[in-house]
DNA sequence: AATATTGGATAGCTGTAGTATCCGATGTCA
DNA sequence: TGACATCGGATACTACAGCTATCCAATATT
């Protein structure tokens, strides 16, 4: 197909599509004239993992970092998918100091292994040192039952992952990082709002069935 | 204090806070002349929590309408706070359609209320729709499986939600959700890379301290 | 009295993510 | 074969967020 036709195909702005090209995140198509390319499937399939991580909020250039190495995939593959995988917000500077020590702690607690070369290791002490800025503290119980629930939850990602090839499972290991996490964020937020509703029952009850003019089920 | 020493204090720039005080993120301190206002730990804390939820990327202006509602919270406190938590990110138009089919099944086979008018149902129904657009779509092993930890998590959210004072709980649920969910996300990721490390062995074994054989910690 | 700081206003800067316009080459159909 | 649309490619422009800098006159401070 011609660019029109991927930028139709794909709902992206013609325009757009030119940017992406420009900006490396989409290969050119196959130029089969001066002004005339060919683009496939794959260039439909890319553009719609760029606009997905891009809807996540994720920096065009980040984007770039993850589609260039699901296009080739190095020889360290879980060091390298760390890496695309922390460029996927929040972000870091990972630049910071040699240890994580909020972080060290909720690992250590939870028997996991505490790496700082794990760019989600920065993340974490980000978010925690976050939390502290705040004035909140994660106590033990709550580490204790997020450590826990976590891990089934991850448990079931790995299941999950296609293993057929390393670029798909690259792909989807990355695609699924930061397509499922929205998921959980508001699946989180519906769960307290569902128990709140029971909890500290506002002016009316929820009916778990029908009556969708009952309100205030909020958290 | 002035506002210099709130600045310093703080650790935020001072034209800065003069933004914030201009965007009304910040109320104005005591003003005890033309060229003088006094500010408190309130203004500090208040400070502190502004730059906690820009940290995670909220824009200022949805951070206006947590603040706001942290200092005046209405009487429908519940039906309120889903709109502040609502303004967190991922933003969603919520301007769409008056049903949300993706939302609507996953919810109905957890046996949760759903209630298109909740800002998170509509959340959740853009993250599944975005998961679709990439070629991905949520089986009903990972259904079962999210909703039976996520919700065991919130429940230990209510329960540590403090209820003290009415503008307490407000705080604590709003700044819970914005800050609790990174380090969520991060712990999954840690928990992902801990897994497969293990699964997939990569050049590096990490030697883990205890290596907690995998268990199965569901409930 | 000399100097520094304050609150307040206005203007400018930087980065991200696009849009818009122009171009000359080329494909398409009458 | 010629008229005209479309193409790929380059350059320029725009919109918005989030600061940052400068200026000012009133007031503190020393």
């Amino acid at each position: 197909m011609r660019i029109s036709e991927l930028a139709e195909r794909s709902g992206v702005p013609l325009p757009t599509v030119k940017y992406y090209l420009r900006e490396g995140l989409l290969i050119p198509g196959v130029a089969t004239s001066a002004t005339s390319a060919i683009y496939d499937e794959g260039h439909v399939r890319r553009l719609a993992l760029v606009r997905a991580l891009a809807a996540q909020g994720l920096p065009l250039e980040k984007i770039k970092t993850v589609v260039d190495l699901v296009d080739n995939p190095r020889d360290d593959l879980f060091v390298e998918l760390g890496h695309a995988i922390a460029a996927l917000p929040p972000y870091v500077d990972d630049s910071a100091g040699p240890d994580f020590p909020r972080a060290r702690r909720l690992l250590e607690r939870l028997g996991q292994l505490y790496d700082p070369r794990f760019a989600a290791v920065a993340q974490l002490e980000h978010a925690l040192a976050a939390l502290e800025a705040a004035g909140l503290r994660m106590g033990e119980r709550r580490i204790d039952t997020y450590g826990r629930h976590v891990r089934a939850i991850a448990e079931v990602d790995l299941e999950l992952l296609p293993t057929r090839s390393r670029e798909a499972t690259v792909e989807a290991a990355v695609l699924g990082t930061a397509l499922y996490e929205p998921v959980l964020t508001a699946m989180r937020r519906l769960a307290h709002q569902h128990l709140a509703a029971r909890r500290f029952g506002s002016d009316e009850p929820p009916t778990t069935s029908g009556d969708p003019a009952t309100h205030d089920h909020r958290e």
